[in-house]
DNA sequence: ATAGTTTTCCATCATTTGATGGAAACATTT
DNA sequence: AAATGTTTCCATCAAATGATGGAAAACTAT
């Protein structure tokens, strides 16, 4: 029981932040008496706090299995790669980038840890990338890219639902075109052999 | 003082997202009653829509004025000169970047209109990014590519808390850090004369 | 100054929300 | 079966929250 109100909480605060959730939402949707969800988990924030981890420890598993599967190759495919194998794992899990981008740009009005995970997944990844050697000592411009390829993956996963209201596209052109500009944008700027400067512009082939 | 509780709500519902803000916080900030607040605005999402209103009519206005500054230059300059005078002009007002950001990912439990803006704006960088010829008529990768584009600026404005907390850096590192990771990026991508295929990896010069 | 209009605040409601005590139901052990 | 421990639910609280009526205050026009 512990665990299904993780599973469902999880959903619930990805999907509407941590005020627009409330413990009756979450309990409502397991089934359950609300003094049930107290019972197992304690006050809301402690919830939320677990549902935090949670979704990082889940990432942080996937990033680890994506390395060993990635490792070894050439560059540009280990970035092709990745993004496809990412892509597809967070948009089967949406609330992982949902509660991400949340901590990231919302405030709460309770008391939250200091973030330890992102730096970590940003070290990890950047060594993977060969932009650092240490990946307990990131070169401030090496944080900078590594949270500008993350945040871009997030942001197509969380804005799905608001993006296909918008766009002129269906799902399944949503979801490979996604990974189409996620290549497009972040592949040759990391691999451009010096920096770009002429001015000729040109779009991908299809 | 319509305008007044605008403004404070525009900051407020930007740091806490809609569900996160009451009403008594806006009216304390201001240093008015709360039934002030309701006699200028009516009903809470009211209020809050009329702020969406508002930002987007900022963003627009300073799109347009981007838009005269770089017309003429070369690709590469112009996309240089935008990245930085949006970025200047967004951190200087955050609340813009975090509304948009919190339509995109948060859901409400209140219904909201669906959006017109960004698409507008998608076309017209589009257009001005030389991608496409019709503003109104977008191809669906170019949407994407969009959506990419402004979407990194907004994620690096929203998240200047929670990310100078986590970095090793101070605010004018990070700033104009910001400015040559975009670039970094996004310029790569629109100006390289055909799609990358060598595996170097190489940062950009400082 | 007076009358009328607009704006502001005080007091108050009804709901929602986070949270808890205690009884009942269920499971486990002896 | 009885005793013990665990889990679930019902009833309920207190505080927070969205919202309003009406009196006071401030402003405007005559």
């Amino acid at each position: 029981m512990k665990g299904r109100i993780l599973e469902v909480a999880r959903r619930i605060f990805g999907e509407y932040g941590f005020h627009g959730t409330t413990t009756r939402m979450i309990a409502q949707e397991v089934g359950i008496d609300i003094s049930t969800l107290y019972y197992h988990w304690g006050e809301k924030g402690d919830l939320y706090e677990a549902v935090v981890l949670d979704i990082y420890e889940d990432l942080r598993l996937k990033l680890i299995d994506v390395e060993k599967i990635i490792h070894g190759l050439p560059l540009v495919k280990r970035m092709e790669i990745a993004i496809d194998l990412m892509t597809d794992y967070l948009f089967e899990r949406p609330e992982i980038s949902n509660l991400i981008l949340f901590r990231y740009f919302a405030k709460t009005r309770h008391a939250s840890p200091l973030d330890l995970h992102v730096p970590e997944f940003m070290g990890n990844i950047a060594v993977s990338m060969g932009l650092a050697a240490d990946k307990k000592d990131l070169p401030p411009d090496a944080q900078l890219k590594m949270l500008a390829v993350m945040n871009a993956i997030h942001n197509f996963v969380s804005g799905e639902n608001f993006f296909l209201a918008m766009l002129t596209m269906d799902r399944d052109k949503y979801l490979s075109g996604v990974k189409e500009t996620l290549k497009f944008l972040i592949i040759p700027a990391f691999t451009r052999p010096r920096p770009a400067s002429g001015p000729v512009a040109r779009k991908e082939p299809a």
